[in-house]
RNA sequence: GCCCCGAUAGCUCAGGCGGAUAGAGCGACUGCCUCCUAAGCAGUAGGCCGCAGGUUCGAGUCCUGCUCGGGGCGCCA
């Protein structure tokens, strides 16, 4: 065990079961950072009602029992009845030197192994990726790596669009310009003009739309000329898409594209099971499914649409038939979908469906991942038709133009600059986004999104930068780094303990599917190393001294470069 | 009209299951490269935590009401 926090928690648990009976020992006994120790515990004046006692009183009493514990350097108590804890500094080292010998420093891997699915990125065949894309693809990317690295079997799940009313009218467009011409545009990348082409004649041309509406039904029913323009529009965005997941690090891979055209063949089966259920119903000449506990205007009940009046299936339907594969036929125990915040009552009521229908029980959950909604500068809502969208793939190569033109006179070879410049610019990106609460919603602001300084992406991998170089001009390498730490200063003591919670900041990671919570761990592990570094010259010391602090910066290394790879950022080896 | 989410420093945001003096970054201002990378460090200024009640020993955090903003509400996805 090297979490300070789980370590002081079981010793105020020892000392309330002493002092007051057994049935204390499960109490929660609040540890919590502290401005006056390094912890305090709250939990005299929680249980002071319930042990009728003043809550001074309690902390004394529980104080004393702390006295004497080969971790606690001193327990008082002050004000109503915080007990203030400060950590011996040799338990600390020892702790430190644990984490070290550790090759997953301190991170347990999960008591209960999991099998979790996370659907996210949410891209579309035949549209580029834009800006809104980046959230949901790059949070769904992070909880999918932190989840596998405490040991979860994660299925990686893409809700390719590639089945929906739209494609009808592609195809229609594509057998319009012909095939040879569609497959340049496409494999050109340049799906916006395709699509928009498309979406003009549709609205403007009714014949147009006409022939659209009748090569959707005939997909559908797997014509094949219709199958084949649909498999090169599949077979082009995939070919795009991984691209630009391969330049942005995301680990989706085409085997991990659950499109909708995948659930086509289940839609039937799941209605009819609903309907054997007794939950469907014929309503307005659709037959609908209602959730109970959502209504809408004028009080009436919200349907889940399982089968339009016109005999099509709409996404409500996909929607429950993969939930109902995740969990029947993948035997998933935890799902997480990570998808905008507009879709929120939708995926309730998917959620409440499948608990009805027996699909979703007791050892299982579904939760929604919400991503907040990303809008223009005036907070108004993007449009995608308006063309007012940023390309993801724009905003990257301006992400990179930016990290450029700060080493631009840096490094002589252009190659090394271009590498640089690519990871620090990518790593902006991706750690701008994931460093704020998933659910908040924000203006898409190029200059907060791509900053280089401060509390950025840049900031922890330049601290992994210096430590990299400290072991170059040693000629050391971190990875044989034995130590022993020991801890001098206060830099190198704030340091350790930092370090030490990196095992909870990634548990709580995982258990609540907030990235966020991780990458600001880290730019705190940053800080303090930064702290150390200017404070505690590490190859000009001499002796254990020299010793302990290559070992410290060894260590932080890892933490840093470990917690940066758990969030999909890449740190390069010099900046 | 009903439901969901939000409102914290000039700006962008953190704030665990209710705990002491509400924290970062950016921007502003003052300093710091003879010294392991200044994409950095040290410091200063900047707050009616939307408003009003309530619960509690204690509320940015929980409850109620209100204001403002965003989103959703039957055959689009």
């Amino acid at each position: 065990m090297t979490d300070p926090e789980a370590a002081l928690g079981l010793l105020v648990q020892h000392a309330l079961a002493e002092e007051f009976g057994g049935e204390f020992a499960a109490a929660d006994p609040l540890i919590r950072p502290s401005g006056f120790a390094d912890y305090q515990s709250n939990v005299a004046m929680s249980l002071a009602r319930r042990l009728g006692r003043p809550p001074r009183e309690v902390a004394d009493l529980i104080a004393k029992g702390l006295d004497g514990a080969s971790a606690v350097q001193t327990a008082e108590v002050s004000g109503p009845g915080f007990i203030n804890i400060t950590l011996r500094d040799s338990w600390l080292a020892e702790q430190a030197n644990g984490q070290l010998a550790d090759s997953r420093m301190g991170v347990a891997t999960a008591g209960q192994r999991q099998r979790v699915v996370v659907d996210y990125s949410g891209p579309n065949v035949a549209k580029e990726l834009h800006a809104g894309h980046l959230r949901p693809t790059v949070v769904g990317d992070a909880i999918v790596r932190v989840l596998e690295y405490l040991g979860h079997d994660v299925t990686r799940a893409a809700h390719l669009g590639d089945w929906g009313t739209p494609f009808g009218m592609l195809i229609e467009h594509a057998r319009d310009v012909g095939e040879q011409a569609t497959y340049d545009q496409l494999a050109a990348g340049d799906f916006t003009a395709f699509y928009q082409a498309a979406r003009a004649k549709f609205e403007t041309d009714p014949a147009f739309a006409d022939r659209s509406r009748r090569r959707l039904v005939e997909l559908q029913a797997g014509e094949p000329q219709s199958m084949q323009l649909w498999r090169l529009l599949v077979d082009d965005s995939m070919a795009y898409l991984r691209t630009l997941y391969a330049r942005l690090g995301i680990t989706l891979t085409d085997a991990d594209m659950a499109p909708e055209s995948f659930y086509h063949p289940m839609l039937a089966d799941v209605n009819a099971e609903l309907e054997e259920r007794g939950l469907a119903v014929i309503s307005d000449g659709a037959l609908c499914t209602f959730p109970p506990g959502f209504t809408g205007r004028d009080g009436r009940p919200l349907p889940l649409m399982l089968r339009k009046s016109d005999g099509g299936y709409g996404y409500d339907t996909t929607d429950l038939a993969a939930i109902r594969y995740r969990l029947r036929d993948l035997g998933a125990t935890r799902l997480i979908y990570v998808v905008g915040s507009e879709q929120h009552q939708h995926l309730e009521m998917v959620f409440e469906t499948a608990r009805q229908a027996g699909w979703l029980t007791g050892g299982a959950s579904a939760e929604h991942a919400v991503i907040g909604l990303m809008t223009g500068p005036g907070g108004q809502r993007l449009k995608t038709r308006s063309g007012e969208q940023v390309k993801l793939a724009d905003l990257i190569d301006e992400a990179v133009e930016r990290a450029g033109k700060v080493i631009a006179d840096r490094y002589d070879d252009p190659q090394q600059r271009s590498q640089i410049a690519e990871a620090v610019g990518i790593g902006a990106l991706k750690y701008g986004d994931l460093s704020v609460a998933r659910a908040s919603s924000y203006v898409l602001d190029f200059n907060q999104l791509l900053g280089l300084t401060g509390n950025t992406g840049p900031y922890l991998q330049y601290a992994a930068a210096r430590i990299r170089s400290i072991f170059q001009r040693a000629d050391l390498d971190p990875a044989r780094v034995t130590g022993p730490i020991q801890l001098g200063t206060p830099a190198e003591r704030a340091l350790a303990l930092q370090l030490l919670g990196f095992g909870r900041a990634v548990s709580d990671t995982a258990a609540t599917a907030e990235p966020h919570k991780l990458a600001g761990y880290l730019f705190d592990v940053a800080s303090a190393f930064t702290t150390f570094y200017e404070q505690c010259p590490v190859l000009t010391a001499e002796g254990e001294t020299r010793v302990s602090r290559l070992a410290l910066c060894a260590l932080t290394l890892r933490v840093l470069t470990t917690g940066l790879s758990l969030l999909g950022i890449p740190v390069p080896d010099r900046m």
